[in-house]
DNA sequence: AATCCGGGGAT
DNA sequence: ATCCCAGGATT
């Protein structure tokens, strides 16, 4: 399994950036918390930006929350930006302007939870982890416990044959992370897998039993999004984003059709730290 | 364990 | 109109 997948990888393998070795630590850092639920076309060409503004955690950390902010254009979540910007400051900090390799260390860095830690860790240094994102839930899920697609949220049981996978040399280890997780983003999708084109469809064992339908399929719900507070702050932070100066509260107006709705979402990234107001009440990104 | 948190492209 | 995407923090 993990042979036949490693060496599928060395020839299929998108030539991504991040995964290039003139990449810094710093480098796949970014690009992972960008990559936190944003599809790889969408994150390249801000990731190429980031880089080029600023190359090294110190350089964002020095840089204003505001720019950071507007770096970060439509990737969605914008609350990921605040926390790189964060994760930055302590990494100068706790680390002295370097990345650390240490999987603790890494876990108590903003935004960096259990996934992008371990993730940091293989891709950034090399090193042994158990990289377990959605692509690697779904593989492990078909090939060898035979559903069509994993659990909501990941379980026990999942991380424990997540780890018995897991070859127990660095080296091996980080190009099985990068290798499954490539099959499932390219071969084993959520929606129309290519078996044809898997190099372990023979062993799969959701292929061996027909492709059954995911059971609990009906109970998944699909998250809302014409309406919600979400989709308000995201027009939002959209109309900060564009204007050069604070924004008053009536050009925010067509950002919901609900003005307490509106006025709920502003206080609400207020709370989040993302928009603050200045002495006329207008609205802007935060200032240092 | 459940919720909240963006946004866009494919189907 | 629905689904999916290299998840994390909070409750």
């Amino acid at each position: 399994m993990v042979g036949r997948v490693t060496a599928w990888f060395d020839d299929a393998a998108r030539d991504l950036p991040w995964r290039r070795t003139d990449c810094t630590p710093w480098g796949v850092l970014v690009s992972e918390v960008m990559l936190q639920q944003t599809p790889v076309v969408r994150v390249e060409p801000v990731w190429r930006e980031w880089l080029r503004r600023w190359p090294t955690p110190s350089d964002l950390a020095a840089a204003p929350a505001a720019e950071v902010l507007r770096a970060w254009g439509r990737l969605g979540y914008p609350r990921r930006a605040l926390r790189l910007h964060q994760c930055a400051g302590a990494i100068v900090e706790r680390h002295d302007g370097a990345v650390p390799d240490d999987e603790a260390a890494l876990r108590a860095l903003p935004g960096i939870g259990e996934y992008t830690a371990a993730a940091v860790r293989a891709f950034a240094f090399g090193r042994r982890s158990v990289v377990v994102d959605t692509n690697v839930r779904r593989v492990l899920a078909r090939t060898l416990a035979g559903t069509a697609l994993a659990a909501p949220s990941p379980t026990a049981a999942e991380r424990d044959l997540a780890t018995a996978v897991v070859p127990d040399d660095d080296g091996a280890a980080a190009r099985w992370a990068a290798a499954s997780m490539e099959l499932g983003a390219l071969v084993c999708t959520a929606r129309a897998p290519r078996c044809h084109a898997c190099p372990v469809a023979d062993l799969c064992a959701w292929r061996a039993t027909g492709h059954p339908p995911d059971e609990l399929a009906h109970r998944r719900r699909t998250q809302a999004w014409h309406g919600t507070d979400r989709q308000v702050r995201g027009r939002v932070m959209a109309a900060l984003r564009v204007a050069d100066e604070p924004v008053a509260r009536a050009l925010l107006a067509d950002s919901g059709p609900d003005p307490a709705q509106v006025d709920r979402c502003l206080a609400g990234l207020i709370e989040d730290g993302l928009v603050e107001q200045d002495d006329a009440g207008c609205y802007r990104f935060p200032t240092p």
